[in-house]
DNA sequence: TATGGTTGCGCAATCGTTTGCATAAACAAT
DNA sequence: ATTGTTTATGCAAACGATTGCGCAACCATA
């Protein structure tokens, strides 16, 4: 059982390593080999147990059918379901992927990057965290990238993402709607699009509602539970506490509801809960959690069949991409 | 910008491709390459931003850095966590990731495992889903491989897992403490070993329990909300019904517990809930769930450790690993 | 018997690294 | 002046695949 390569099917055979490479790839009609030939050596190669050297292939071809998926925190739900999104089409359309996970770290996302730079992946997708494009902008020069939920509005990079802005708008609305009056949104990490948009989205709703908002306030700075935890424990501690909450991610609600019912303040009666992004488990929680639920499909299947064409047709698109999907109110009874 | 490589570096500072790539590969030194000519390289290496082609490297060393995850849903919150650990700690050793999601499909399994082969990987941690160990031990005899969750419990492939056996029993017998006496056992995909070794603990204690147990039962098929939604709420609805259940999964458990509550029973008076594993949000849902805890960073670090020894030292342990680690009993109100 | 077209395949370069084996220059020792 | 040693570097093969070009053999036509 030693290694096989197309120069052992080519010496077992008697052919040579051009007719055998020329039959396994399939191109053999294409170049008018025999039928016996062809026969003579898929047997073989059969026999032998033959498995193509990708790697070899790869340098010779400059196509390596690899893409680079870099994301915050594999760990995440979030995260986790648009990557089981993104791999699985990536794999019906023939690419595997090279997973990086950046740890919420812009260094970690740079050594990710300029690794799938080396490695030769076909294409790059990421959920950025950096400040900064220019990384990402310089690589696509050389390779094509598109951003997936977060992204940078004015760089020349394609990206899917919800329209954030819209889906705050939506939940702040329905909260207002409610006839909550005092509502605290909970942020999460300022430096990223979707968080600047949902505050944006808040804002616009609380400004120009008739005074149907008595009192609105943003605080906050990342993603978590334990952020959803404090910045909701200190408001409920003050003066005058917020009748409603809207977390910008699941995991801020989660941290919110401990607070709140730590507080002893019953859901969705003397405070009311929104938030952005489901988790999959909302359901479940005791009242259910009303939110706003992202375009997972849509966003990861974009990213992807975008990619894929950038790959196939060359970067030759008039416009960069730049889809912001619709997200949905999803009524339960937290509010 | 062209694209640069080791020979456009070498005809740029005037020296040998060979002295180049001693000098970027860190070599200098052991090839008593000059203090001067290090730097001279070095500078240019960065003046004309020379990226290293890991595709050649790899062909030409026959490594690649790069370690083979298969995993049956990364979007499943317990193997998204798991990948999270084990994606961490090869990173720290040097190694990147090829992702699979073999989605439970027994061909798609074998799909990645031979794309792995193909790609050269350096190792191969995989969560099976085939009910058969052969592909596996096959691949093993070429490149190294442990497991991780799932096992075989004869084959000579090492493994980090759950002692389900250990972790099955302290939750029945935790049940029976608290004074259930009817208990259900909602079990998950009945061909794996931590299934299996879970109804093993299960009916274990039912059977050694000096009558503390009334009556208990065995149903389900798979580890899914859906599973345990229609196996709990055929129990609740017949005539002598169960009065704790015991999920095999944090899945099943959120299939039951809706069940549960369609059916008005309260927990945990009329009916005691436990789940064998977490899943991140227990805590938050009313009551908070008792469970199992899984030493996920045990296993994930442990299967990661192994196999770097195995690729670093060769294959030449004694014996084959085989570790099942003690999960941890979490109580909370649900029972 | 040229001429031309078709059929079926092989030669050899190439992709970008790494590395065993020289080797040239400089110096030291005899 | 010869030999030996050290220092600093280069030559060229190798990894395993792909592919442009060439060519021999065969057949048909004129």
């Amino acid at each position: 059982m030693k290694k096989q390569t197309l120069l052992t099917i080519a010496n077992s055979t008697g052919l040579s390593v051009s007719t055998v490479s020329r039959v396994l790839s399939g191109k053999g009609e294409k170049y008018r080999i025999s039928k016996a030939t062809i026969e003579k050596v898929k047997i073989e190669a059969l026999k032998s147990h033959y498995v193509p050297d990708l790697v070899a292939k790869g340098l010779r071809t400059k196509r390596t059918d690899i893409i680079g998926l870099v994301v915050p925190d594999i760990g995440n739900p979030f995260f986790a379901s648009l990557s089981s999104i993104i791999i699985g089409d990536l794999k019906k359309l023939g690419y595997n992927v090279l997973l990086a996970d950046s740890m919420e770290s812009a260094s970690e996302e740079a050594i990710a990057l300029n690794m799938f730079v080396s490695r030769k992946v076909d294409g790059i997708i990421a959920v950025p965290v950096s400040k900064s494009p220019d990384l990402l902008e310089n690589i696509s020069k050389t390779v094509p990238v598109v951003l997936a939920d977060r992204y940078f509005p004015d760089a020349g990079l394609p990206y899917f993402c919800t329209d954030n802005y819209a889906g705050s708008l939506m939940a702040t609305n329905y909260l207002l709607e409610k006839g909550y009056k005092r509502i605290l949104a909970v942020r999460g990490l300022n430096s990223v699009m979707p968080d600047k948009e949902r505050v944006r989205g808040f804002l616009s709703a609380c400004k120009s509602c008739n005074g149907k908002c008595v009192d609105y306030e943003i605080e906050g700075n990342m993603f978590s539970v334990r952020n959803g935890y404090d910045v909701t424990g200190k408001a409920l501690s003050s003066a005058e506490r917020p009748d409603a909450i809207f977390a910008f991610s699941s995991n801020i609600l989660l941290g919110a509801l401990m607070a709140v019912k730590e507080h002893g303040i019953s859901v969705p009666d003397e405070i009311g809960l929104i938030s952005f992004d489901n988790n999959g488990f909302f359901d479940y929680l005791n009242p259910a959690v009303t939110r706003i639920e992202q375009p997972l499909k849509e966003i990861g299947s974009g990213a992807v069949n975008l990619l894929n064409d950038m790959i196939r047709n060359g970067n030759k698109a008039r416009d960069t991409v730049k889809k912001l999907i619709q997200p949905a109110l999803v009524v339960r009874s937290s509010c």
